[in-house]
This record gives structure tokens, C-alpha cells and sequence, in this order.
RNA sequence: GGGUCGGUGCCCGAGUGGUUAAUGGGGGCGGACUGUAAAUCCGCUGGCUCUGCCUACGUUGGUUCAAAUCCAACCCGGCCCA
């Protein structure tokens, strides 16, 4: 007995706290116990792992929805990523069976129900873009140190559920939970329809931690429910419940609205680094901070206070976390150039840019003689050949610093474009080529 | 299944037979200003290699010289009842 009590007190004392890259912009971690219970509390989980040699199973689900992975999604794959540096086994999860209903958080409409076809593409390009192939110095995830990276896709097990066992899941959770969380609140509230399929979603997704005896789930802060139920499930089959560990979701280059591709608020993992930079050099200062904290390692105190400074050490810093240090500098100072030949509205600032930072352009299969509004489409500068005219007559379209003004100037070859840099507005550049 | 109300451009939302890509707001884009920001002001916001031509108000038909606006059927949805 004295002896129990005094071990218990050894490991209450020898249960060290998250390491600074674990715990580094938490917004939600549960249960969070007060004791040094392995199943209440992480830290003990992490110790008990450390003792009996048996890495963590760190759950990390992914809809591949959409083709691209933006910074909003990176700051989840970042944590997942500091749990495989330390030690742990990162299961990413691809989501192609749910993809397929669609999640419900955050939607204020049911989502559009994607085929297999198109789930398979996507999820091909996400695993490429988290750095599938790659060394771990250059890759979002480490896929090569072994065990550190299981990917599995939760049709494994969902397709092959029969209506028993899907019966068996929908008793689990209750109508009450249902409607309580806030996505089907505002929904059923607001009269906006929800399908009976959608109620099978949090499910689902908590009955991918069964399946993969998840000791922790990675989530956005708005997938606390579907990280709860997740335990509940796990309960219901006899398993440990699994942690849940929420970020915060990643507010757009807007500022207010979350990071999200139909916002068109984004910066691509893959956008080239003059964009990425450009981007981010603007954000409204109110988000600066959490981009600092949930995008980079950088040591906040340590940097300047200017507004204006850390906005451009954040933008260095995350550009160069994705691409290196020195196409990080290479865009900051071409951003820069293109600014300053902007503002006194002289031209020829191709010749000083460097060539990979500014995206090319290819003149190759257009017919010439062509006009400039249609250039613009063409190139895909502009949604449609009116906004293209539109934009001219606004006068938000320069050629090597020289403003346009008229949508039908004509050119008659490619020479007398290729070289030239095209600019729209302030953030899109093309380097034109033949 | 019954009753009832409704489906308008990226979103919300006017418009109820007749200049019209269709009031207004939001959002977005562009311009001025600025810190490449915010705030403010101004312009644009269906498509087409465009001085003109197309396509648009859930769908399909119909009435009419003329329809987003009237009629019919159908599709979809909210609410109430079952």
C-alpha cells in the first residue's frame, strides 16, 4: 500500500509537460483530467507510451474532396507531422467512403455527393502535395522513416459494413446529439434542410478511431463532435478512448472568414513562392499573430514589433517553410520590385525579376493577331473574356508597368509580347513566353 | 399522403405583362489613398476574339404582338397535419 502510494506519486512528479512542438497552438485538448491517469490525461499517455516502447497512434482524417491543400488544412498535417518527430505513428486517414456523404460541419447546405472516381484523383494529389516521394527534410509528413506513417482510406472498413452493424452504429448516438451540435442546430433552426444520411457522418468518422485503435484524433476546433463521438464509439467497442487535440481553424487571407477554397481565401501548399509571398505579406494584421503561431516555429517574442515587420517575417517564413529560404528571399525581394515599379509606374521590371518567381505564361497556340481582352482570358488571368475587357477599362491591367486602356489594342505576334511581364491588379503577375 | 407557402444572377433579396442582363444590400474584383494593410471614396460585377450577337429569373409546355411576371403539368424545398 505505501509502497502503491509512493509510486503513484513518482509518476505524478516524473510526468514531464507537452514538449513546446506538441503543445504549440492548442486550442482544445480533452479529456484534460487532473490526474496522472493514462486515459484522463495526455501527458501520462505519452509517458506510458515512453516506458512500454509503443508509439502513439495519432488519427488524422482527410476528405479528399478538392484538389489542392492550402494553408488551413497544413497547420493539422504540422501537428501530425510534430507527433511522427516525436517518436509517434501518424494514420492519415483519407476519407474516400465519406467523402462520398460529405461532411456536414460547417456547411449551411448538404455538400454535393462526389463519385469514386474523382474521391481517387483527389486523394492521389493530396498525398503528392503532402510529400509523398519526398525526403522528410522537404515533405509536410514524413513517409519514409518507417512506422511512422500509416495511410488508409476508410473505405477498408465502411464499405464493408452490412445494415446490422450500421443499425448497431446509428444507436450509438442520439437524435438530442444530433441536433445539438451547431451545424444541425443552425440548420434545422434556420429551416434549411438536413438529410438523414448526414446524421451518419460523425459516426462514421468516430468509428474510423475503432478501426484503427486511434490513441489520439487531430482536428479543427469544429470537429470536437465528431472527435467526441469518436470516443464514444470506441467505448462501445471495448477499446481506450481515444484524445481528442483541437487547432484552431486557420482564419483566410480575408481575415474573418475561415481559410477555405470556396471562400477563395486560400494560399495553395503548391502556389509558387512569389504568390505565396505576395499573399501573405497583406493579411490584415489581426490574424498575423496566429499565422505565426500555427504556421511557422518561429519564437514570436523574438521578432520585432512593428506590425509591418512581423507581417514580412511571417510571409518569409512560411513561404520558406514550404519552399526554402532562398526562394523565400528570392520572392520577398522580387515583391518588392514589382511594388516599387508599380508605384512610380515605370516600366521594364521583367528584366529584373528572377524567372521562377514570376509564373509563366504561354503565347504558344494562340492565334495572332489577337486583342488584349482576349488575352487575358486566354491566359486564364480572367474568369471570362468580358471580365478581361472589364478589367482593362477599369485600368487594373499593366504590360511591363504600362497601363492598358483600350480592351481592342491589338497585337500581331508573339514577339511582341514574349518577355514582357503582364500584370493584373496587384497581386497577379504572368511572365509572358512564346 | 393532405394543407399551405415558396424556388430570381456568387449569396441575400426586390420586382407581379411591355424601355432594361433585371432595384437594393453583402461578397468579390479594379482604381485613388496607404504600411503592398485597415478605414474612406470611386468604378465594375452573365457569356462571346464584342461597335454587334447570344443565354438568363426551378423544369417543360401553353396564352399573348410581348412573360421573371398569367395558365398547366412536373421537379425540389420549408412549415403544419398525418
Amino acid at each position: 500500500m505505501g509502497e502503491a502510494i509512493q509510486a503513484n506519486q513518482e509518476e505524478a512528479t516524473a510526468v514531464p509537460p507537452l514538449s513546446e512542438a506538441l503543445a504549440r497552438g492548442i486550442a482544445d485538448l480533452f479529456p484534460a483530467g487532473r490526474d496522472p491517469d493514462p486515459d484522463q490525461r495526455l501527458e501520462a499517455r505519452l509517458a506510458e507510451s515512453a516506458r512500454q516502447g509503443r508509439p502513439l497512434r495519432v488519427k488524422l482524417g482527410i476528405d479528399p474532396t478538392g484538389s489542392d491543400i492550402h494553408l488551413g488544412h497544413s497547420l493539422l498535417f504540422r501537428k501530425l507531422r510534430a507527433f511522427q518527430n516525436a517518436g509517434h505513428t501518424a494514420v492519415l486517414i483519407i476519407g474516400d467512403f465519406t467523402a462520398r456523404i460529405g461532411d456536414p460541419t460547417g456547411k449551411s447546405s448538404t455538400r454535393v455527393q462526389l463519385d469514386a472516381a474523382a474521391v481517387e484523383a483527389n486523394a492521389a494529389t493530396y498525398l503528392a502535395q503532402l510529400g509523398q516521394g519526398q525526403p522528410p527534410e522537404r515533405a509536410l509528413l514524413d513517409f519514409e522513416t518507417p512506422g511512422r506513417l500509416e495511410v488508409r482510406r476508410n473505405s477498408e472498413w465502411l464499405t464493408g459494413l452490412d445494415l446490422p452493424q450500421v443499425i448497431e452504429l446509428l444507436g450509438i448516438g442520439t437524435v438530442g446529439q444530433m441536433l445539438a451540435k451547431e451545424d444541425f442546430a443552425n440548420r434545422y433552426g434556420s429551416g434549411t434542410p438536413i438529410s438523414l444520411h448526414e446524421f451518419l457522418y460523425p459516426l462514421l468518422q468516430g468509428y474510423d478511431s475503432v478501426a484503427v485503435q486511434a490513441d489520439l484524433e487531430l482536428g479543427g476546433t469544429d470537429q470536437k463532435f465528431n472527435v467526441a463521438m469518436g470516443r464514444d464509439m470506441q467505448r462501445h467497442f471495448g477499446q481506450r478512448p481515444q484524445f481528442g487535440l483541437l487547432l484552431p481553424i486557420l482564419p483566410g487571407l480575408d481575415g474573418v472568414q475561415k481559410m477555405s477554397k470556396s471562400l477563395g481565401n486560400t494560399v495553395g501548399l503548391i502556389e509558387d513562392p512569389l504568390s505565396m509571398y505576395s499573399k501573405l505579406e497583406k493579411v490584415p494584421d489581426a490574424v498575423v499573430e496566429d499565422y505565426l503561431t500555427l504556421l511557422t516555429d518561429l519564437d514570436t517574442a523574438a521578432l520585432p514589433e512593428g506590425p509591418r515587420q512581423r507581417q514580412k517575417a511571417m510571409a518569409l517564413e512560411v513561404t520558406a517553410t514550404r519552399h526554402g529560404r532562398e526562394a523565400a528571399v528570392q520572392a520577398q525581394a522580387d515583391a518588392a520590385r514589382l511594388v516599387a515599379a508599380g508605384l512610380s509606374g515605370a516600366g521594364q521590371v521583367s528584366g529584373d525579376l528572377s524567372a521562377e518567381s514570376v509564373p509563366e505564361a504561354s503565347l504558344a497556340g494562340l492565334a495572332f493577331p489577337l486583342k488584349a481582352f482576349y488575352l487575358l482570358s486566354a491566359l486564364q488571368v480572367c474568369a471570362s473574356s468580358s471580365e478581361g475587357r472589364r478589367q482593362i477599362q477599369g485600368g487594373g491591367v499593366k504590360l511591363d508597368g504600362e497601363k492598358l486602356s483600350d480592351p481592342n489594342q491589338e497585337f500581331s505576334s508573339p514577339q511582341e509580347l514574349a518577355g514582357k511581364v503582364l500584370q493584373l491588379g496587384r497581386k497577379t503577375f504572368r511572365r509572358l513566353v512564346a
